[in-house]
DNA sequence: GAGTGACCTGACTTT
DNA sequence: CAGGTCACTC
């Protein structure tokens, strides 16, 4: 490397006349701070642990401490590294700090995700691990497809062994930063006991294909620190502040990662919740929270603790729950807000009425009838625990023609149709990327089948080129019958065409970046840059048009061709932020989120996991029931650890809400396309009852339009003795017995479903042996209780267990409509 | 080589 | 319920 620091002088003179201005402002950041929050932000040599619960302002001291670095003096802007796991919290603090320093802050190069700072530094050093510095970034879908081919080479069958469960445990190594040969024992038998070698032929193609995937990227780092001392002691000089935001978060890798670079100055400092833990599954490990003032001898904890966020009740309610969980830092949240709504709870019969219900809660505090203020949809949000739950929404909503927007979503750049553009473009800028090749060299129809691209395979493999030049060959040596041979030698030459464009375009950037010093001034920040030269607009839509793509779709007559299409042209459009097809193929290799900048009304829709850092006034947590929340799979597959991630992931939902939170749940669900009944979720029972409403059934009872009786209920309250809600509670409320019968019937009976309310309270009671009747289990047999369960030895559906609210008695079976 | 239908399996969270 | 794979047919 180079002897000298690359990075000196990089500070540009208006940065320097920018901090002069900030000077005269007087470190206005300091004085909306409270005392913990500006302790958090004065400390700053030596490590530094911030524990900020949720709403505690972490966002604030965090950014209001590297103006204060960078006011004071300490740093420059482009000496501080910054990390955060999202592009949203990044965009955020860097425009926080811009705005702390008085606006144009130009150079903070290193502030970004931990991605997006070790492509940076990765290809300043791929050299050192085997790679070039122009290597691509494999999307999951490539990296499937290529441990696929692996998996079948190594005569495994596919069927047992799927590519997923590989591409899984390499996940997982990778995490805890571990390369082929440091996977060790019992691992080592993982996946047919072929694990590890597949690891390792996987490491080898890749680096055949000069291409890295995203675990790759901490990973390799982590391995030029450790091996090259000059390189890590290089930057352990370079960056004198390192900040670390949601470090519960942070996996082994990204932990070595950080080690290594603050094992010299120290200067360290953690923002984190150890409640918010929330990616465990992830590799996430929260031991490394736990144990920084291990790590870092000395360091000070500063913990922040005031909530400006939530009402009491959401609060209370949140920090009640969690409390079950164990081996917890411990805080102590509070707030100076007094009053507000308890939290909400209501139980519904199915999935379709939850959503059917929380549409019309929606509306109501919208159009304000509830007697609240108008909320408007954007103030709204739901958050659910899997993404699938959003369906029901989604068609209730389109129904009633309620607008809303899913965040997270199927995301655009994972469409087919995106994905397939973007490889003729990778393809383009960089020939040899033989993933991108494969994917479209038959996309659309060439009548090149499997057997045509065996040979392309083969003659690239013999000759060591690659697909492309393969192909090339074919042609030349004209072994290719004569209609695929017209259309290969076609597809081969506009490649070869599109890319000299390329080069002649910008010959620098189509070659290599390893020459690049400026990478602190960031020309193209995050590749983004005022587009001078659209070029590369036109020669991107050239590419679609001349291949035969865009006119497969117009040809194609499903329904969804012309929303393809448009996606396309949405695609086109984005590469006008860019000034050329590389810094975009880059930036979606790292940002894989969509946020366009909407500005209509529309309720939000998202999952617990990306409502992380994100907060509403009114939020709405459907589908609180065991098996679904906490899923089945955590507990299965990581047992009480798992348990408590949900827990905390339960406690990120209700900390969402400023301040309305209703939580729901349904007795029956469709679970694989088939009728399920569902527990409430034992979460429910943890719930603090003091700051809970218990509501009672809407709509049925006479409470009418106007949403008048959501309010009226709480009757859980008063029967719980031991300050939690019980499950118990609710099923043995007047209301939930009544909603239990009576909505299996249909609802414009008022005068049966009172009747059959009172017949199912007194009917509750069944003793073993009695027969019962069940909506869509059929008849059966009562085997004995469990809990507040019947176990019932069904007829046709065998045993379940499930609550007497569900069934009849078998003789009123007739009165049951279905 | 491409198109079709039967079958199977798997289903959560993501930089 | 959905997407993927396989066998079969044209």
């Amino acid at each position: 490397m180079e002897d000298d620091d690359p990075y000196e002088g990089a500070v540009s003179l208006s940065q320097r006349a920018m901090a002069g201005a900030a000077q005269a402002r007087a470190a206005a950041y300091l004085d909306k701070l409270n005392a913990e929050q500006r302790q958090a932000v004065e400390t700053l040599d030596g490590p530094v642990l911030m524990l900020a619960g949720a709403g505690t302002g972490k966002t604030s001291a965090l950014t209001a401490r590297i103006a204060h670095l960078i006011h004071t003096g300490r740093a420059q802007p482009n000496e501080i590294l910054a990390v955060t796991f999202t592009n949203k919290a990044a965009r955020e603090m860097k425009e926080r700090v811009g705005r702390h320093l008085g606006g144009a802050i130009e150079g903070m190069p290193w502030l970004g995700t931990f991605h997006s700072v070790c492509v940076k530094l990765l290809r300043r050093h791929a050299e050192l691990v085997g790679l070039k510095s122009n290597f691509t970034i494999l999307d999951t879908d490539d990296q499937i497809r290529l441990l696929k081919q692996l998996i079948s080479a190594a005569n495994i069958d596919e069927k047992r062994w799927p590519a997923r469960q590989l591409a899984g445990l390499i996940d997982g190594w990778k995490n805890r930063a571990l390369t082929p040969e440091k996977v060790s024992g019992r691992e080592t038998a993982a996946f047919n006991n072929r694990g590890s070698e597949l690891y390792a032929a996987y490491q080898d193609r890749l680096k055949t294909l000069n291409a890295v995937d995203f675990g790759d990227l901490l990973l390799h780092m982590v391995t030029i620190f450790q091996t090259h001392a000059d390189v890590l002691a290089q930057y352990q000089r370079w960056f004198r502040y390192i900040l670390v935001d949601e470090y519960q978060d942070t996996n082994v890798a990204q932990y070595m990662w950080l080690r290594l670079l603050a094992q010299g100055h120290k200067n360290i400092c953690c923002v984190g919740d150890d409640d918010q833990s929330i990616y465990g599954w992830r590799g996430a490990e929260v031991g490394n929270i736990l144990k920084f003032e291990k790590d870092f001898p000395g360091a000070a904890v500063i913990r922040l603790e005031q909530n400006y966020r939530s009402t009491e009740h959401i609060l209370a309610a949140a920090s009640g729950l969690i409390t079950a969980n164990e081996g917890r830092l411990g805080k102590e949240l509070w707030t100076e807000a007094r009053g507000g709504e308890k939290v909400r709870l209501i139980g519904h019969w199915d999935g379709e009425e939850e959503a059917r219900w929380i549409g019309e809660e929606l509306e109501a505090l919208q159009r304000g009838t509830r007697g609240n203020p108008p909320v408007s949809l954007n103030d709204q949000a739901i958050l659910v625990r899997a993404s699938h739950q959003m369906r029901a929404f989604e068609d209730r909503f389109l129904t009633i023609g309620l607008p809303y927007r899913v965040i997270g979503g199927p995301r655009f750049y994972e469409r087919l149709e995106i994905r397939d553009a973007m490889a003729y473009f990778r393809l383009v800028v960089s020939p040899d990327d033989d993933l991108a090749f494969e994917r479209v060299i038959n996309t659309p129809k060439r009548g090149l089948g499997d057997k045509a691209q065996q040979r392309i395979q083969v003659a690239a493999r013999e000759n060591g080129l690659s697909l492309l030049d393969g192909a090339r060959m074919l042609i030349a040596e004209g072994t290719l019958s004569g209609k695929a041979a017209g259309q290969l030698r076609l597809f081969v030459e506009n490649i070869g065409r599109w890319h000299e464009e390329i080069v002649q375009a910008s010959p620098a950037t189509a070659t290599t970046r390893a020459e690049d010093d400026d990478l602190l001034i960031e020309p193209a920040e995050d590749g983004v840059a005022p587009a001078n030269d659209q070029s590369h607009v036109r020669l991107a839509e050239r590419i679609l048009e001349e291949s035969g793509y865009v006119e497969m779709w117009q040809n194609d007559k499903t329904p969804e061709a012309p929303g393809r299409l448009e996606n396309l042209k949405e695609l086109v459009k984005a590469l006008e932020q860019f000034d050329n097809l590389q810094g975009f193929l880059e930036h979606v290799a790292l940002i894989m989120d969509n946020d366009k900048s909407e500005t209509e009304d529309k309720v939000s829709i998202m999952t617990l996991h990306a409502a992380k850092g994100l907060e509403f006034p009114v939020v709405f947590l459907p589908g609180w029931e065991d098996g679904l929340f906490p899923s089945q799979r955590s507990m299965d597959e990581s047992g009480l650890k798992g348990l408590e991630e949900e827990r905390r992931l339960a406690y990120v939902g209700i900390t969402r809400a400023e301040e309305l939170c209703t939580i729901s749940f349904a007795g029956n669900r469709r679970v694989y396309g088939q009728w399920q009944s569902q527990m409430p979720s034992r979460f429910i029972d943890e719930l603090p009852v003091r700051h809970v409403d218990v509501l009672t059934p809407p709509g049925l009872y006479g409470g009418g339009m106007n949403g008048g009786g959501f309010s009226a209920g709480g009757f859980g309250g008063s029967t719980a003795m031991d300050d939690r809600v019980a499950r118990a509670d609710v099923y043995n409320s007047p209301g939930w017995k009544r909603l239990q019968s009576a909505q299996s019937r249909p609802v414009s009976q008022p005068r049966e479903v009172r009747r059959m309310a009172v017949d199912a309270q007194g009917e509750s009671d069944y003793e073993i042996g009695d027969r019962v009747f069940h909506k869509k289990f059929g008849y059966g047999e009562v085997m004995g209780t469990e809990g507040d369960k019947l176990i019932v030895e069904f007829d046709k559906a065998g045993e379940k267990r499930l609550l007497a609210g569900f069934v009849v008695p078998a003789a009123e079976a007739d009165d049951v409509p279905f």
